[in-house]
DNA sequence: TCTTATTGTTACTATTACGGTTACATATAT
DNA sequence: ATATATGTAACCGTAATAGTAACAATAAGA
């Protein structure tokens, strides 16, 4: 994860201002001011996830696959988080322990109810909604 | 970041087991199964956010700076984040575009408002009580 | 006072994750 | 046909992480 999250919202707010004509990695890339192929690579996951479709060819680029004010911010979080180590769990623990042998399975439950809160969160914001934020300030 | 979450929240439920009596950072190297380095580089972060302290020279080690039902999940969690880079925002959008010049402030309150639920959820377990569940499995 | 145990910190290494970059086979519109 | 895209693989450089060793400073206890 990292900065994928944030780029991949980035990618979907373009998408959401172009509606209806596909958007090429190239000009997405501008945008974000990276390169194409790690937008490729993204929308990809965003792709997998049935947020975007992407049309092969000439004069062909990515679209929505959805209407933005359907997809939340936990669907960007979810399609580009793979292996859900926001919080790492320490491999390994002393079994002979009675506090190594069972924190990891206690602390999964805490961390994915945390993880679960914070997806909550970003639940309550649609594109749609954040797309009308960045583009009403200037 | 990472699993230092984790190793962390690990120490604290060791020094609540041994309330009182300093524990060496041997000693809790051994429960986490790594090396003592690490567990006092950890130490340090914990105590500088008065979580715990150590004692120095023969018989030191480290021991709760408050009482356990006192410290939270999260407290744990701000202790060893010390960049708050959970999402990270992508550098350097183009500011020629509508887009890339607003997203990241606008991404940034909702990161953050994010971060802050998943705070909010880790305060609602202390370290007291996560203990009682781990030594309650076995 | 001397010895021993322990911290706090620095430095170094190995491994991994991440983003940046190139390349290219495949597909499609014109 | 040709030009334009995607999707994907491969590789590089950098940064983060964990593992490790070393040591000065400190304090307990004989």
């Amino acid at each position: 994860m990292n900065t994928r999250f944030a780029v991949a919202t980035h990618i979907l707010v373009v998408l959401h201002g172009q509606d209806g004509k596909p958007v090429s990695s190239d000009v997405i890339a501008q945008s974000v001011n990276t390169h194409p192929a790690l937008i490729r690579r993204i929308l990809t996951q965003l792709a997998r996830a049935g947020l975007t479709e992407s049309q092969l060819g000439a004069g062909g680029g990515a679209l929505l696959a959805r209407p933005s004010p359907s997809i939340t911010l936990r669907d960007v979080y979810d399609a580009v988080d793979e292996d859900g180590d926001l919080l790492g769990i320490h491999p390994g623990p002393n079994p002979n322990c009675p506090v190594g042998r069972n924190i990891q399975q206690t602390l999964r439950v805490e961390i994915s109810a945390a993880v679960n809160a914070l997806r909550t969160q970003l639940s309550q914001k649609t594109i749609a909604a954040l797309a009308g934020e960045i583009l009403a300030i200037s």
